[in-house]
DNA sequence: GGGCTAAACGGACTATGGTCCGTTTTCTAT
DNA sequence: ATAGAAAACGGACCATAGTCCGTTTAGCCC
């Protein structure tokens, strides 16, 4: 599906696309997209998600409001890209941090502070997560570290069964919408905690 | 809070508010909300949900668009309307249906057939679920339903703990936007189902 | 540097959700 | 039956997400 058109020998150019590259972003673009996204973090700051309009994004970058979507697509989009951000920071302390979260520490411990860590950041960037929308489960990228890092614990522990599903489950209830109905319960995040723990020692088995 | 305002005695009026009863509607609000209801199925009927928009509702019902607010709040208090009709009838099938589903089979058997309903019924109306956000599990009546239901079947299998956090976690991967993450997976139901089945016999307990 | 092309830009324009308020209808008490 | 009050009505109006297209700019090759 890629150019293989070349067809005799001669020496090839300084660089070849490795995978299909996209062709890279216009330097305009890519100052423009800084700004955008440092203009939508000061706004929220300023006014709370809320606050974040498409105008005012643009209004407050000095650009028109047409790069706004052209970079970012949607308001959604435009969300996801600043979860994005935060995101990319806790997946560091996940991969490369001080355990128990980070790696060290025994796997069950890890699942443990895991499920800590993930429940407060979702807490945390609730607003930002349904003002994403679609966006922020769409952008793979961030959820599937997440199920990857769980399978990935789950067959530490050695735990049998569908590990993809597992882990989704396991996931489930520490996602925005299905806290949400938690929320309106009126539970305690401690007692959240708890209960995801308990789930998690019936997934893992016996042993805990 | 209510009127204790009269003194003396006197012979009752016919009816006494029982408890503080919402006062009841109006004849032409109660005409209007179905009007609007039956517009709206019918606009999804030919439009799909994202032809369900407010002023073709309200012209399809004949009234103006104020009525449709006052009457549902917003757009997603519609489709929320929408699901709810669907929604009772399933909960009919639950409450007194045939077996699996309805009362007389073993616990585990209802559990399990409740999973597979649950799982169905919410993939038909991902839409129209996605199109009602919050409002369709801010209206607790629905979700607390399946949640108490859930409980339940728990405490027949004698499953101990948290029974109220186990349900969330139960159902939680047959939530819709779950089911979303699960679908660009590429998850075919069949397996969803089955790593739900596992899940619930993990949860349950050795027995299964 | 000069010129060419593709990409990016900006802001006017559209569609739609949601609000507001002057008018009309229903209900109740007399 | 009538009057008065409370509730509902309708549609003009506002705010904001998203589109479109004529204009500008970055990158490239000579």
């Amino acid at each position: 599906m890629v150019a293989v058109t070349r067809v005799a020998a001669m020496p090839e150019p300084v660089l070849l696309p490795l995978a299909d590259t996209p062709p890279a972003e216009r330097r305009d673009a890519a100052r423009n997209r800084v700004a955008l996204l440092e203009a939508a973090e000061r706004l929220v700051a300023a006014h709370g998600v809320a606050g974040v309009t498409m105008d005012a994004v643009a209004h407050e970058a000095g650009v028109g409001k047409g790069t706004v979507f052209r970079r970012f697509e949607s308001r959604e989009g435009l969300m996801a890209a600043l979860l994005n951000h935060s995101e990319t920071e806790w997946q560091a302390a996940v991969i490369s941090g001080p355990p128990p979260l980070g790696p060290g520490a025994d796997p069950w411990d890890r699942l443990l502070a895991f499920g800590r860590s993930r429940l407060e950041t979702t807490i945390v960037h609730a607003e930002l997560i349904r003002a994403a929308g679609r966006a922020s489960t769409r952008s793979t990228a961030a959820y599937s570290f997440i199920a990857m890092h769980v399978r990935y614990l789950l067959a530490e522990l050695g735990v049998t069964g569908d590990l993809q599903l597992l882990a989704i489950a396991l996931l489930a209830p520490l996602e925005a919408p299905i806290l949400d109905q938690v929320e309106l319960d009126g539970i305690p995040v401690d007692r959240v905690y708890a209960g995801w723990v308990d789930l998690a020692s019936r997934i893992v088995g016996q042993g805990r």
